[in-house]
DNA sequence: CCGTATTACGCTAGCCGTAATGATG
DNA sequence: CATCATTACGGCTAGCGTAATACGG
């Protein structure tokens, strides 16, 4: 076997032509470099080098061991790369959500449960991603809004969130008990740019330029503040008391206006996860008891 | 990067699963093992042993190591595997031959013009496998008893040879101008196995049973000296004074029984064996002459 | 002479083994 | 106390840099 520094310094000299080079790019001395080189010669058993008119060059055995030399110096790497990515996975909870209500709710208690954990959430346009991320296991817990057929995942429902639409008082909308998203083309409507999948609901339904679509959030609340222009809302925000005076948020009628949630892990990692899926059961009882009062 | 000895270390660790078992297989002290593995511990920065009871073992994240730590070293192992082979195909020539006599005949002009090389020869079956191995780099020259198609090859006339039966001369056949296959059916015939295509010629024609194949050269010599039995010869074994006293032999009238031998190259390589071709033509020439005589 | 490779020489980092010490059952 | 791992210590190899040498365009 060859050590390790022996192939950097061949690998060096292959790409740079001449061992002044190679010294320079490894921060090392050209007399150095000379002897490593023998010493790789003499430790193969061949002849690798072509030596000639005090210039050093690689013959053609020479060459494929240089080829052989940056695979073996690249697994060498993906060894180090492969065990950093794989301590960091089991030291983080990747987290992909359709939606970012859900997520936000349940950061609490993720922190609180996966405390030792960091933590890195995602906004996913489609569920279609985030189960395939959860198999590819890029994602270990995902935030769904349709209820997914596969056995291999452990699901729990969620929570309900029903989208409305944030008008100003003396908006005429303002007096109906529901609109629908086909009474609202030709409206300008403020909506942020991370929605997850309410943006693909909202395009379905409204043509994309009467969106004012802001990736900022600090943006969008001044937007908000300043125009009397209505912006999507939701039932949960507004319950969380974020609602401003003198506007009136008024639910939207459509049947893809309402979504649930679901909380889905591979089911191998059910376990894991326990205690986040105990809050989120007991969130969803909470709610559900409120709804039938 | 991390030196080849750690990861060797490492390896034997993971394979033997206690450090005195490891230090014991690559013949090292137990305290340089331990040494060792926290050196490559530190070096990656993340803990990939379980330390409990006086035990060491690998973690979760040991064993993704130890994973790529053997494919780093295969791909080591590949370095100098390949640059060897590598190496001793530039010393080598490799020559296949379909037939026995040509390769012989050829051998002085191969020891004189690639005297610094070594010469590999091997007696194939088939023209169809010859070719396969000259474009698999298996063999660098090969000698076919049928001219082929390729053009990324370099071929060239070589030598015929046409097969006799030897009889005693008192025998019935001894009279004939020439002999069939038909007419040999249930005799029992001494034969070489190191005859190459020929063999499957005779089988074609005659049955297994009445073929006394002989592996050994010098067993089969014995058996010609000892007994009466007819076997199987050639004009060129003749001409080149192989024939026994009290002996005769009758070329073979099948069309099959005669063969043009061609030595080929790959195109690319022509010019190296330059020489070589030289003496098979002149070789070819001198017989053309002569048999128009 | 400048650019390049090699040789000579002395330093020291680091790898190794021996011996001693822990830790566990 | 037997087994296994770790720590401590000292020796020595071998890889490094500096300086000097060789060789060509």
């Amino acid at each position: 076997m060859i050590e390790t520094y022996l192939l950097e310094q061949f690998a060096a000299f292959a790409r740079c032509g001449t061992l002044l080079k190679a010294s320079e790019e490894l921060h090392i001395t050209q007399p150095t470099l000379s002897r490593s080189m023998k010493k790789l010669e003499e430790e193969l058993g061949v002849s690798i080098f072509h030596r000639e008119n005090s210039k050093l060059s690689l013959n053609e055995t020479g060459k494929v061991a240089a080829e052989y030399a940056e695979k073996a110096l690249q697994a060498n790497q993906d060894l180090i790369d492969h065990v950093l990515a794989y301590d960091r996975s089991l030291r983080t909870v990747s987290i992909g959500s359709s939606s970012p209500f859900p997520i936000n709710e349940l950061m609490p208690a993720l922190q609180e449960y996966l405390s030792e954990k960091t933590i890195l959430t995602e906004l996913v346009d489609t569920d279609e991603l985030l189960l395939t991320g959860l198999k590819n296991r890029k994602y270990d817990l995902v935030i769904l809004h349709s209820l997914p057929e596969d056995k291999m995942l452990y699901c729990q429902r969620y929570m309900d969130e029903q989208i409305c639409l944030t008008v100003d008082e003396n908006h005429p909308f303002a007096q109906k008990k529901s609109i629908s998203f086909a009474e609202m083309l030709g409206m300008r409507i403020l909506v942020s740019g991370k929605i997850g999948f309410w943006m693909d609901i909202c395009k379905k339904h409204l043509s994309e330029e009467d969106l004012l679509v802001q990736r900022g959030l600090e943006a969008l609340g001044e937007l908000i503040e300043a125009s009397a222009l209505p912006f999507f809302n939701s039932d949960r925000m507004i319950e969380m008391g974020v609602q401003i005076p003198g506007r009136v948020s008024v639910p939207i009628s459509d049947e893809d206006a309402h979504a649930t949630y679901w909380v889905a892990c591979r089911a191998s990692d059910q376990s894991k996860y326990r205690s986040i899926f105990n809050t989120v059961r007991s969130y969803a009882l909470r709610h559900d008891a409120r709804n039938s009062r």
